[in-house]
DNA sequence: GGAGTGACTCGGT
DNA sequence: CACCGAGCCACTC
């Protein structure tokens, strides 16, 4: 696994349960700026390999809206986990003024690995 | 190496 | 709000 992956999956597990986070910000979080792209991937590598540990679903797009195409199976899913943390979704979206996670400085140090 | 492809983003219409 | 277009960048042929 790469270093970018690795990073972007330390920051994914940040994000607080009840709360949401978008491909951009994680990119620029885990110190790749412009490589919200390279986050989407490295999450469905992250599915793919079973990594149960990282809440993917957390992660929607910039305007708060679920990344995948409705007809996609994951697009229910993910609304369904959003749901059952307690996260409104409507017509495929959630209020990011309500749930984006706010990172703050000592969350992110204190996540730092020795 | 060039072309195509996204679980993206931003700005314009 | 929806639909473009243009950037963007790693990855795969």
């Amino acid at each position: 696994m790469k270093k970018i992956d690795k990073q972007i999956c330390h920051v994914v597990k940040l994000i607080p349960y009840g709360q949401v986070s978008s491909y951009g910000r994680i990119a620029d979080l885990a110190g790749f700026p412009r490589r919200a792209r390279q986050v989407s991937k490295s999450l469905q590598h992250a599915n793919q390999n079973g990594l149960t540990d990282i809440p993917w679903h957390r992660v929607v797009n910039s305007q708060g809206k679920i990344a995948f195409p409705k007809q996609h199976p994951l697009y229910l899913k993910q609304i369904a986990l959003l749901k059952q943390e307690g996260i409104s979704v409507n017509h495929g979206k959630v209020q990011l003024s309500q749930y984006l996670w706010q990172a703050d400085i000592a969350t992110l140090v204190l996540s730092l690995p020795y």
